[in-house]
DNA sequence: TTGAAAGCGCTAACAC
DNA sequence: GTGTTAGCGCTTTCAA
């Protein structure tokens, strides 16, 4: 039986190849190849009674029956672990984690591909959700080295870190990351050079990227054999109510110290904005720093000195380094890691020496 | 020929229901239902068997081979026009948008489904996507009346709109709106209150929301009876180069007035920093409101005077509405409309009357 | 240059 | 309780 699908305005039908075929009285195949641009298959007569069809009810191919065929998606998933409470709640409150979502969504759009989005505490979920949707390779932010291992271990498709770190021998990894520990060092050295003596670390974790900068801070320390003790690493904690609890201890804790250096300008601004509102003055009476140069960085007042990285290029380099791997491509640099520049503002302050 | 999977670690086997059926010498039908627990069918011995092997080998349904046999997939679609230039870049930069994405995204995850965001300038490609994914329902932002219509006339999933505005005949359009002109018609009242008589507004269009607030703008000044001129609206162009000739020209342009209100805190803050940068003393030389009330408004300095709105409560009861479509289930409330706050801070100036 | 047909993995109607 | 089977829309091999 042949069954004909009219086009009417205000009613809307999705025409398949097989009813393109029926309806021109041709097979599937060379609707197929037409489609495909097979056309020195095909005669320029048909071709032209194909797209023509195609073009007046619109054909559009569905995904998931090309999809199963095919073994693959379109999909590039991005993943991340929702660290504690810090991402339950929203995870692109985090501008950094927007901005870098964002600039994955944007180069996968430009090269025909789709971004879902997959947020999880649990990694299991996350390697589930690779098999479950097919996904053709899969782009990691915040997995630290035993994740990575697992996922490894799992996942058969191709896959890009983002700002991960992993021992030295399992080099076949991608990863996209900073010169993290450069960083720390860095803006540690400035406000050692500005004469501060007694900085803190604030942090909400040790692990991966924090830990590089944590390193690159003790290292600046250890340089100007200034002592580094364990009440010198502040640790923060996320979520509504005991972020509120550090941040009043943080009130007392400030009291030991002309400066504190901040892992990320997301909790430099939110200690600034805290510590401001409760009647100590930034810089004077103690400097801040953070690390990330957010858009925050530039609007707080005082303006932040922090240290620059780009994020948008991070997630470009992603898109094209899991692209590349999606389409066997081989990759030569396997792990980038892109520059930092310390950015001075307003919110260190120098001291006499 | 049967065919079966070992589970070996380091390799990555996906099982699917034949093999299982195979494995167990049992039919498809009877581990469909053991998955989908229909197990009133299934004998208890069965059942068992069955979930030991699932487990064992953890088995993971094929999304596109389940989407196809069902006609439905278990995405929703997050679709939005990128405006010109301004989001062409990244629009997740934008906080506002980052924000909604973010909670959408966080309320599909609990329910089950999976977001995946379509950007576009172009609305053919956006009712294309939703073809070719099948997506089950589509969250809509930023579309004014005609592209409502052609998407309603074209598109046959599941729609639900964010701060769209349409005409009052076509109320089987669900929206997720704001009170825009009442927001609009407070922060003028308070301008006008503080003793401001030249105030300026600041917009890059006069479409749906935005048109919204200029009119509650303009209502204001009206019962002031206060004349509004048509240059008294500040057209405001998006995009790098562009942006930089408006707010040049800007500087010039604010001498005239006392207050300027910023259709969105995205441009007030770009506003304010780039007019202090120039030697404008804000509030001082020139007050300014915004609207939105995001993440900059209290991080900048002065903090903005603003109207807030609940901008993760729209993504929220837009995912709440987009599944009950999805299900079948009726929609009482087909046109929400959420309020509006007056956020006094420090931007605006109160002048001697 | 074109067509027939098998198969991707899952679902569901129907039969036993 | 359990099994058989036809399809979902597309791709692809092989044959004509």
């Amino acid at each position: 039986m042949q069954f004909f699908k009219f086009k009417q305005s205000g009613v809307c039908i999705v025409i398949t190849i097989k009813e393109i075929a029926d309806m021109l009285g041709i097979s599937t195949t060379t609707v197929n190849n037409v489609i495909h641009g097979k056309t020195n298959q095909v005669s320029q007569k048909t071709i032209e009674k194909v797209q023509k069809v195609i073009e007046e009810y619109e054909y559009v191919p569905n995904m998931n029956a090309r999809n199963l065929a095919q073994n693959k998606s379109k999909i590039i998933g991005f993943a991340m672990k929702a660290k504690s409470e810090k991402y339950e709640k929203n995870a692109l409150k985090d501008t950094f984690i927007s901005e870098l979502v964002g600039a994955v969504e944007k180069s996968l759009r430009i090269s025909g591909y789709f971004l879902m989005i997959y947020i999880s505490e649990d990694l299991k979920q996350i390697i589930n959700y690779v098999s479950t949707w097919n996904v053709d390779g899969l782009i990691l932010f915040g997995m630290i080295g035993d994740d990575c291992i697992l996922l490894k271990s799992k996942v058969s498709k191709p896959m890009v870190f983002i700002d991960s770190y992993f021992s030295e021998e399992v080099m076949e990894y991608i990863n996209v990351g900073l010169k993290d520990l450069q960083g720390g060092y860095d803006i540690t050295r400035y406000l050692l050079d500005c004469g501060h003596r007694r900085i803190g670390f604030v942090a909400d974790n040790c692990l991966g990227a924090d830990k590089e900068r944590f390193l690159g801070y003790k290292q600046a320390l250890r340089e100007q054999e200034i002592a580094y003790r364990d009440k010198d690493f502040f640790l923060i904690t996320p979520g509504e109510k005991e972020l509120e609890k550090c941040l009043k201890d943080l009130l007392e804790y400030t009291k030991g110290y002309t400066a504190l250096f901040c892992v990320s300008d997301y909790y430099a601004v939110i200690i600034m904005n805290y510590l401001r509102d409760h009647g100590k003055r930034i810089p004077e009476d103690i400097s801040i720093a953070g690390f990330d140069d957010n858009a925050y960085a530039r609007i707080v007042r005082p303006s932040l000195t922090t240290i620059h990285q780009d994020v948008s290029q991070k997630g470009e380099i992603a898109v094209e380094k899991i692209l590349k791997l999606v389409n066997g491509e081989d990759i030569e640099e396997r792990i980038i890691i892109l520059p930092t520049e310390l950015i001075v503002r307003q919110s260190v302050k120098m001291l006499k020496k």
